[in-house]
DNA sequence: TGGATATATTCGCCATAACGAATATATTAT
DNA sequence: ATAATATATTCGTTATGGCGAATATATCCA
């Protein structure tokens, strides 16, 4: 997976671009971490696609320079590294005829169910990204 | 090949088209006709690819409904349907870091080689789009 | 330190799509 | 009508990449 900046023909590096986020998962992550980061337990949230899947395609883009990555704690928080792609994927959606709501929607939080920090605001930290957390040490 | 205005998914939509554009020849092509339409001869020039895989990239492109063709005489002339294609290619182009100049390049008139109409103004069109014609019946 | 958890990585399988070769179709010239 | 030519289509092979399963790594908590 060559990098995207690669000094060869001109369409060869359009089509590694093109080819590389043109795909339904990763076109959803993007637009997911598009306007604010995200971790990847969010991701799972909104994609409902199994972790190991999403990062896969984090992992393909990371290594084209499209996201970045930083850990926080036991989370690790993705976004954007050239916001471009952003408006690259909305003008793609718009040629297919996407309304602008259906595509914010792709951004929007909270997203329910989803136990990220972001989508909590206010919930202890602790607590969040926590899936099906046992609760019975507060059962008795 | 799903026709790119499916009522699916948004980011399956937008994947449909960026993973049907995402490859050098369509690139090519749609630069090679998003300015000024072009016979098919012109792209054999352009792209240097043999004629019928042009004509295969063609196809897909037209059942996408990303461009449309008609036939003058012999030739048979391509031109896109949604001109918004060409700005997206050109955004992506910019986000891999290629100079507008050398995106010029890629739409620039004439061919050197080419013997397709526009390309020799002028010229008797009978003459035109005509690779290595037997010029025997002049020799003896 | 040990266990739980969030995320990453590796591997093998399978489907899709690009490509080359061959051939078909449609148009013009003789 | 026949030949020549511009373009389209079909077919079979092959390679690329996505996906599931399994496992590894890193961090936090007790």
């Amino acid at each position: 997976m060559a990098n995207i900046s690669n000094p060869d023909l001109p369409s060869e590096a359009i089509s590694r671009l093109l080819a590389l986020i043109g795909q339904p998962a990763r076109i959803q992550i993007l637009f997911a971490i598009g306007e604010q980061e995200a971790c990847v337990c969010h991701l799972e949230a909104v994609l409902e696609m199994r972790q190991a899947s999403i990062s896969q395609h984090l992992m393909v883009l990371r290594k084209a320079n499209l996201v970045t990555s930083y850990r926080d704690g036991r989370n690790i928080f993705y976004r954007l590294t050239q916001p471009g792609v952003l408006t690259l994927l909305q003008q793609a959606a718009q040629l297919v005829g996407i309304q602008p709501e259906a595509l914010r929607r792709l951004a929007l939080r909270p997203v329910e169910g989803c136990p990220c920090p972001q989508c909590n605001p206010g919930m202890d930290p602790q607590l969040t990204c926590q899936k099906a957390r046992s609760k019975s040490k507060n059962i008795s």
